[in-house]
DNA sequence: TCGATCGAAATTGTATGCAAAACTACCGCA
DNA sequence: TGCGGTAGTTTTGCATACAATTTCGATCGA
């Protein structure tokens, strides 16, 4: 079941275990979790020594692990202004599902071709716990299913680079899909293109299965973007540039 | 003539401008090019206090500046350990080669299709440079060149995301270009392939640009492969795991 | 000679301190 | 009222100091 074990090069992908690089990878994760949790918006402004108390760490390891999180986007730094929350347009959007898309389509063409008859069984279990978890309405076990298929596909296409380069932006994706992939009607949407992209990958057939990632992301692509669009209309301000 | 100057989002390419995060950024900049220059091989454990000597900052400030390098896989952390530049395996090679075909075909794609006129101008110039600087032997302005080359094909292709995403793995691009393609015969050819990628482009030809580019890199790796074979060879031991 | 053990030196992990820059709020003045 | 300047506070940038861990070497015993 424990899938994931062996590719795990670097940051768990949330907030799991508190203790691995010690404390920089904690205090990472905590920050990255509030600002997930919406504890600091887009644009908003980080304090130090606010992010000190949040996380109990001193400073020095603070700094460190906001180094990592502005590597991956998640933040940007001013020069003597200190760090913000990173405002995404729909275009910077736009831009990141473009790459996502790229990356994730290599990996599924090469899982196609490389991985091995037990990960393709496991990849079709997984997409059973999947329609398992939408029959039942179980958003959170969903997720976790999904991260897992992602994980196995990862895994299973024999290249961690690609995770690797994903991991650098799969941050801003986690937080776009958290805001915005609400609709329910886009579930079932999304659950028959996985479909396809599976019975794609258990055929082994590369270019049926670049077609179906593709197809997949264009459509959460659309998704987000037109949740975006919606929620500027409703808000006052453009705090989205 | 600067084409490059509106995509700069983040650290500079090499070990231009001293001064811009200030001071971190110049400590990235100076550790990396200490490894570049071969100062500290492949395997080396990184002292903190000896790169303290090197680049003339305090420790919080130098290990701020490596955790942005341990992001971009230049060099690797072990708890309490400390950090040691990264082993480079064949195998990570061709990963790393898979990933980059992938990223830097897309922009390909995506140029041929969003470049302006004046972009498809440029890039036919750079080529015609290319060749001036390849018919003359000047290896230096031959490497900026084609730096400026690829800075162009990330700027009109009208995705930023690719660039940082490039930007996480190009540091152990360039420590391989550095080390490996020197092979004189293999200039030619790279300059015919990059002949065709450039008139795909200026085409706008997409498909024909998406060739050009995957035949581009698969030659580049199978060159840096086979140069790291022969290495392996002459070498009494493996110091490449 | 080899291996184990112990201790000092070196190195990393973490916390704190100081100086400079940026922000805030208040005041005077046109 | 509106504007500019200025003092004080906050916050960041950078450096140093202390604690914990690892590394290395010497000593001792089989």
């Amino acid at each position: 079941m424990k899938a994931t074990s062996d590719i795990d090069s670097g940051k768990p992908t949330h907030a799991v275990e508190q203790q691995r690089g010690s404390l920089r990878s904690h205090v990472e994760n905590t920050v990255r979790a509030a600002i997930f949790d919406g504890l600091y918006p887009a644009g908003q402004k980080l304090v130090e020594r606010e992010l000190c108390d949040l996380t109990g760490a001193s400073r020095s390891i603070l700094r460190e692990a906001l180094v990592s999180l502005e590597v991956s986007g998640l933040i940007e730094r001013e020069s003597n202004r200190g760090y913000r929350v990173s405002l995404l347009s729909a275009r910077q959007v736009y831009e990141i599902f473009e790459l996502r898309a790229s990356l994730e389509t290599l990996a599924a063409e090469l899982f196609a071709e490389r991985a091995s008859d037990a990960e393709m069984q496991q990849l079709a279990q997984l997409l059973e716990d999947l329609e398992a978890c939408i029959a039942s309405g179980d958003l959170t076990q969903m997720r976790l299913v999904k991260e897992r298929y992602y994980e196995l596909l990862f895994s299973g296409c024999r290249n961690r680079e690609i995770r690797r380069a994903l991991e650098n932006i799969i941050d801003r994706v986690h937080y776009l899909r958290g805001r915005l992939m609400s609709d329910p009607d886009r579930r079932q949407k999304s659950l028959e293109e996985m479909r396809r992209l599976t019975a794609a990958l258990l055929a082994r057939d590369r270019l049926q299965a670049r077609a179906a990632s593709i197809a997949h992301l264009t459509a959460a692509r659309d998704t987000v973007l037109e949740g975006m669009l919606r929620k500027d209309e409703t808000e006052t301000a453009g705090l989205m540039q």
